[in-house]
Order: C-alpha cells, then structure tokens, then sequence
DNA sequence: AATATAAGGTGTATTTTTTACACTAAGCAA
DNA sequence: TTGCTTAGTGTAAAAAATACACCTTATATT
C-alpha cells in the first residue's frame, strides 16, 4: 500500500454493466484498459468515485468517460470490497447495471484516456477481465437473469416498437432456454401492459409481424401480479 | 467539509439490520449513539470501515463493537452514497442484514464508546432513526420480506426445534398478513425441507405440538424448486 | 402465374398449483 | 368431568402452467 497513485485516497470505484441486444444477441460494453494495472485488458468501465460525488453522479459520469453514452439509468446490484481485488491495495466496488436500446448511435467512444476503446462483446464471448470483473459480470447477470422473470426489464433493450417475436427471442437468450411459442404470447399478452400498434414490420422477406410497444399507463395499472417464466 | 474527524478520511461505513424473533414479534437490534452527530438518537448498528479492511470483516467487528455479537452471517443488500447523508461530507455506507436466533442470551451490550446501549425493537414500533437509518431499514426490511417468499432464511430466526405453528407465525408478521394453517402446512411439507422429530412441544397449557428442525441435507437436495407465498 | 420458403399467428386438453374452507383430537387446568 | 385452547387434518373448485401442430401470410424465385 505504499506509492500509490493521488485517487487511492478515495479508494473506491464504479463498474457498470451495460447490457444491449443486437441482431439476436446479448452484449455488453467492455474498454480496453489504457492504464496499468490490467493495461491492455478488457474491463467493465468503471473508474475511480470522486471525494465529494454522489455515486450514482460518480456512475454516470464513468459511464460517459469510458463509453461516451450518458443519461442512462443504472440500477446499482453489488458492493466488492475484499482484500486482494486490487493489487495495490483495498479497493471498495460498487457495481451497477443498465440495459439499453442500441437504436442507430450504437457506436460507443471513451472521452477520456484510461480507455483505449470501447466494445460490444456477445455475453457469450466474454474474455478474462481485469481485477474480478469477470465475477462481477456473472453476479451481475445473474441478477437481471432473475430479475427478468418477475419484472418487465426486457422492454429497455427492444426498439420501441418491437414484435412478440423478438421479445421472446430476447427472453430466450437471458434466460439461456427455449420457450414455448404460443405459452410464451398468452401469458405475455395477459399481463396487458403492451399496446399493440396497427403497424407491421418492414424489410423482411416474409410475413411481416405486427409491432408492440411497452405500455407504461397498463403497466402502472395492471402490474400488480408479477411476470414469471419458470418453463 | 472542513474540519472532520480523522476517519473522514475513509469516508465510508457498514450499517447492519439484525432482525430476531422473539415471542412472536420480529424485532431489530438499534443502538443509542453516544458521539456527535445525532447523539443520543437511535441507529443502526454501524461504524467507520478502516482503510485495509474488507468490507465483510468491518462488517463483523462493528457489529461486534456495537452490540458484542460474533460470528453472525451478514448479508450485503444495497450501498447508500447519495450526498447529505451525513452532515460531515459525503459518507458511502454498505447495509447488511442478518437473521439470527435468540436462544437464551439475547442480552446485548456495546464493548466501545460510540454506542451508549443497545436494544431490541419491535420493526412495528421503530423511533425515527439517525441519519438516513430509517431508510435504510425500510429497505432492508422489504429485501427480506422479499427473499422469505423463495427462500428458507425463516429457519435462522427460529430455535433449532419449532413448531409450525411458530414457523408461520413468523411467516406472518413478516409478510404483514395472515396465512392459511392448512395450505401453510401443505406447502412447506411439500418442499420437503424439514425434519419431523419425535419431540413435542414442553410447558403449554394446552396440547403440545410436534416439532420440527431445518433440514439441510434435504435442503440441498429438494430445492429446486423455489418457495412461493403469495397467499 | 405458380410455387417455394420462412416466419406469423392461433386453441385446446391435461396437469399442476393455488385457494377456500370447518371440524375433530389432544392435552392441560379448573 | 368439563371447559378451554391449540394441534392437526382433507377435499373440491378455480386458476395457472404446460404440451402440442397446423394453417396463414408475405415475399422471393422460377
């Protein structure tokens, strides 16, 4: 612990999962480390927490120095704070995650320089991240894995408008199992907290399908009995 | 934040929510403070975290300094670092819980200065608390009403035998509402999880009880399926 | 124009789970 | 012996979850 860089004072940082659904695929942000330790590594962006910041302004600033993205909501999961996580000493960790819409702008650029680059990474290609980000990321999926089946979290990685399909399709990859066509769109719909659109989709190259919204009005309203997907 | 005590310059602290059962209440353990600020106010147990410590072993020593208990299994749930929590500056707190059993030596005493005494409280008659303390037992409280639907963390506030009469009663006070004796008993013998013993019930009045104990071989065994009261 | 292709969209029967509900049995005390 | 208090038990009805297959529609190809 001695020698240390001047923010080890503070001694405590932010990791932030950010979750995006591509072409049928989960992905998450990673940077490449720009700084040593780990220099050359993939990490979750993260970033040293300010003496008098907030964390959650401490999170949202990390985020947009690291990948450029900003005003996203992150809910916060997991506090690391074992020994050893850091190897120049004590590091405090609150981890956060988002999921988002990567409509367009799903080109992501640090601001600052202890990110070389910043890329989206399939879930399923993770390579070893620096420090214990890799345990970070799986306690961090985990959570929206299990989350996912009881609240109507899916909506924030869809377009706006989307079609039953696509979000099935999405179910499907979080929670890593086939589900059920027909099961799948009954207990959907049965939640009524989708509007359906008078829309169909485009550019396809057969039956079109008809496009959904997520529904806040019907979801305040009808949201008292909870989502489930065990089977 | 000019001025502060020397530990201001870890900045950051563990609050703890030790729930127990007694005598059909649940209550939670609060200290009366005995330092500036909020002297004399009652509070969550909780101190400063020192600059090398993991944050899960300040988490046990201030809970042992606080109120002389040892080796209780702790639960991190979230992490509090909104600016104005704490008059002095900006102060990151990490709350944990733990459910624990109060087999005859439920007394409880500080062994350091900044807690004046220490005291079970019924969760139905909390005083308005130090800091932001009574958010954070609001928190802390719905995180485990949350968790007892799908997991067996009941069983660490009952003696080691109970009957199932006391298991849902604690069900109930936790959950705030009545349950049905005849689908209770039904559905927690379906999980398969419990061990009837040859015991019953000793000194009441009235026709004793069988007991019972948490099986953990079972435990391991039987559930994956999940618990689930909704009812 | 006809055909092939690929996903969209739909219903029912069965099983499982949840719920509602009330009386007898046992033990102790007076 | 009677009264009091809690223990302990079963069934029917409703709701939710599951398993399962075919026709429809839009586009692309010949």
């Amino acid at each position: 612990m001695e020698n240390l860089p001047a923010h080890f004072d503070s001694v405590f940082t932010v990791d932030c999962i950010i979750f995006g659904f591509d072409e049928g695929e989960l992905k998450i942000l990673l940077i490449e480390r720009n700084e040593e330790p780990f220099k050359g590594w993939f990490a979750l962006p993260g970033y040293f927490v300010e003496k008098t910041e907030a964390i959650e302004s401490a999170a949202q600033r990390i985020l947009y120095e690291s990948t450029g993205l900003r005003g996203i909501y992150m809910e916060q999961f997991y506090t690391f704070g074992a020994l050893g996580r850091h190897p120049q000493g004590r590091v405090i960790t609150v981890a956060y995650y988002a999921m988002i819409r990567l409509t367009g702008q799903k080109d992501v650029k640090p601001v600052t320089d202890f990110a070389k680059q910043a890329v989206w990474v399939n879930v399923k290609d993770i390579p070893e991240l620096a420090f214990d980000h890799s345990r970070i990321f799986r306690k961090g999926f985990e959570k929206i894995r299990n989350k996912i089946s009881y609240q109507p979290i899916a909506f924030e990685l869809l377009p706006e408008k989307f079609t039953l399909t696509q979000l099935q399709s999405l179910y499907e990859v979080i929670l890593n199992k086939k589900l059920d066509k027909r099961n799948f769109r009954k207990k959907m719909l049965s939640y009524d907290i989708l509007k359906e659109l008078d829309e169909k989709q485009k550019g396809v190259s057969y039956r079109a399908a008809k496009l959904y919204k997520f529904d806040k009005r019907k979801f305040a309203k009808n949201f008292q009995k909870e989502l489930s997907f065990s089977k």
